[in-house]
DNA sequence: CCGCTAATGTACGAACTAGTACGTTAGCTA
DNA sequence: TAGCTAACGTACTAGTTCGTACATTAGCGG
């Protein structure tokens, strides 16, 4: 999260109205992940801000249009580290293991947006389908993942015909259960599933599953 | 979900205290599905009742323990239908197929349970863990998978050396995710995870990907 | 350096919500 | 059929929570 670490102010001024709303973005982002869009109080991400829950109104217009934001502001955090990625140098399998690590990192690394994401699907995405900012954003990821496998599939090196879009599913599906599920899955099975010292374990196994399913013999159909 | 489908009475008893508690179960099953733990009002669930909110209080004690008792039952349901299932008759690869494939048609039929699960992991899994009917029950899957395993990695046809556990992960994150996050899919990428007309798509794309995993070539390592 | 507005703080209210005190009755049992 | 208890209903409360009316001031533009 870009967050605001100074103690007191960024830029010396005592009234910045940037600064305190992202301050309070912050806050709530942390507050709606632990709780959910219910359980998460106002008057609590207040205390926890410099300043006070006057200022989230006056910003943000109500808790509805707080969490949108949070929302728009958390997806804009994965557009921009996913358009960092750089894979096309590599041949089409080292490519899509690359990005499918990639994607387990960044889940890994980024609990509070998986959080987040389910949240936001338990109300049906009422959110980001009313958010301007975020209708059919897409994912800067999809457009790589769609030239690696034309280049996969065009050499022969991929067998299966799946298309970008069920390909990012279907990495997606694991990096986020494994995340998402950790706390029920963990009561039940007795295995933490972001154990550490089981964290190469599992991002290896993302990756055999993938490009085992992209090369794997097709019976002619 | 066992429902009390009749309009008044199940067995002539005005009083009749199991199907009370039956009623108030379904009835808190939709309703903390569809709103989460903290968004679900008692008062609701209690108005959509043939009884009253006292009876909530009566037979279950409060709201945390009403939540705890819906996932108790919605979990036993799980087990119930993993129980039925007959795979050992087949080949290990079109058993472990099979499996997928029903649950596969498992998460599909029964939304209401992984909202439940959603729901319960942004709680942590507080209500699991504390509960004594729950903690570490595994699922009968669980069982059939280890012998489905054990058969195809001593036949030769398994090259891959997953646990029993691991691979129910793998499984179950792409059908619990195509279930549990189609909203957000479907708004951002603007592709319905769960229509149906993709459905027989998705479903041969899980099976395809777990046989491929499974008897993928390895390098030697 | 003066005034105007964006930015901020305080105190409060209206509505909701989990939970309960108290009273009533169905229906089994002896 | 009498009576006892499990099952049920009504009405209420205490506490919480989103949201706002009103008052204040920092600091930029002229």
């Amino acid at each position: 999260m870009t967050s605001v670490d100074e103690p007191a102010q960024t830029n010396g001024r005592l009234r910045d109205a940037a600064r305190t709303q992202a301050e309070i973005l912050d806050v709530a982002t942390q507050e709606f992940a632990r709780a959910g869009y219910d359980g998460a109080r106002v008057d609590e991400i207040a205390a926890r801000t410099r300043t006070t829950k006057r200022m989230i109104y006056y910003y943000f217009g109500g808790k509805e249009q707080l969490f949108t934001a949070v929302l728009e502001r958390a997806y804009g955090l994965i557009r921009e580290a996913e358009q960092q990625l750089d894979v096309e140098h590599l041949d089409p399998v080292a490519a899509i293991r690359r990005l499918a690590e990639l994607t387990f990192d960044h889940h890994e690394q980024h609990p509070d947006f998986i959080r987040l994401v389910s949240i936001e699907n338990i109300h049906g995405a009422q959110h980001i389908a009313a958010s301007a900012k975020l209708g059919r954003i897409g994912s800067p990821a999809l457009e790589v993942i769609r030239r690696i496998l034309a280049a996969g599939q065009e050499s022969g090196l991929f067998t299966a015909d799946v298309d970008a879009v069920d390909l990012h599913a279907m990495i997606s599906s694991f990096c986020f259960f494994r995340v998402a599920n950790r706390h029920t899955f963990g009561v039940l099975f007795g295995r933490d599933l972001v154990d550490p010292a089981q964290r190469a374990h599992y991002r290896a196994m993302l990756g055999d599953m993938v490009i085992a399913y992209l090369t794997a013999e097709r019976a002619a159909d």
